[in-house]
DNA sequence: CTTTTTGCAAAAGGTTTGCAGATCA
DNA sequence: TGATCTGCAAACCTTTTGCAAAAAG
C-alpha cells in the first residue's frame, strides 16, 4: 500500500484532498485519462481547472506522465518507476486502447545521441483496429 | 519536375491556387510546418481557415502527414511514397527539428497483430536537446 | 452552369489564468 | 501565521463551421 501523502511531499507537494484522489485514482485504475475523465471519476467534485493544475503539476514532478492520442485530449497516465516505460494500441473506431508489453526505441537512442542530442526521450503511440470493431 | 495540377486532380482535388501553393510549398520547403506557417511563409496571402481546411484535405487524401511536436501546433508535411515513412528529434529549447534516417518500429507490428489489431500504423517522435543549445 | 472552394466572421472546445478565499504545514 | 492551493469565471488560442460570393471544370 503506497503512501500517497509521503509520495506528494516527497516532490514538495502538499498533500490537499483533491491532490490525493487524483493520484490515488491514477494509480489504482487502468488510466490513461483525460483531466474530465478524471473529474467525472472522482464524482465531479472539486474544480475542473485546479484537476488540470494538478495534473501538470504531476508531470512536472515526474508523477505522471502525459500521452496524445491524436484525438484532441490530453491524457494522464501513473509514473512510478516500478512501472516500467511503455506505449498504447489505439483504436481508431472505438478509442479503447491497451498497452503494449514492448518498447523497440530504446535502443535507437546510440544512434540519435551521434545526431547530436542528449536527454532524449520519445513519444511513441499505435493506432489500429481492434477484434471487437471488425 | 512535379505537375502539381495533376497531382491534385488525381485524388479529386481542384487544382486551385492556393492549393497549388501549398502543396508547392510543402513538397519544396523542409518541413513540417503549422498551419500559420504556412500561411505566413506564402505571405498571409488567403486566409488561414482555407490553409487549415486545404492541409487537412491533403491529409485525407494521402498527400500529407499531420504529426504533433506536443507543442499544442499541429505540424503538417508532404507525404508521397517515393519519399519513405520518417521519424523527427525534435529540440525541447528551441523546437528545431531533423529528420530520423531509420524506423526502429516496424518490425513491431507483427506482435501488435497477435493482440488482435488490424490496419496498423504509429506515431513517433523523439526529443531531446540539441548540440546548439547545450 | 453546376459543383467545389474560398473569405469572413463567429463559434467551438480544450486548456490556462487572475484573484480572492480556503487550506495546509 | 505564512505559503500554497482551490474555486470560479473569464480569457486564451488553435481549430472548425456557416454562409454567401468566387472560382473551377
Amino acid at each position: 500500500m503506497i503512501n500517497y501523502i509521503s509520495l506528494l511531499r516527497s516532490k514538495g507537494l502538499r498533500a490537499t484532498n483533491l491532490r490525493l484522489a487524483v493520484i490515488r485514482h491514477l494509480d489504482q485504475n487502468h488510466g490513461p485519462f483525460t483531466a474530465q475523465e478524471i473529474f467525472e471519476q472522482l464524482g465531479s467534485t472539486g474544480n475542473l481547472a485546479t484537476i488540470y493544475r494538478i495534473v501538470e503539476s504531476f508531470v512536472d514532478n515526474g508523477l505522471a506522465l502525459k500521452c496524445n492520442f491524436e484525438d484532441g485530449f490530453s491524457r494522464y497516465e501513473i509514473f512510478h518507476t516500478k512501472k516500467e516505460h511503455h506505449h498504447h494500441v489505439i483504436c481508431t473506431k472505438c478509442q479503447n486502447w491497451e498497452n503494449i508489453a514492448f518498447c523497440p526505441v530504446d535502443l535507437s537512442y546510440e544512434k540519435i545521441e551521434k545526431m547530436g542530442f542528449t536527454e532524449i526521450s520519445h513519444r511513441l503511440e499505435f493506432f489500429g483496429i481492434c477484434s471487437t470493431c471488425r
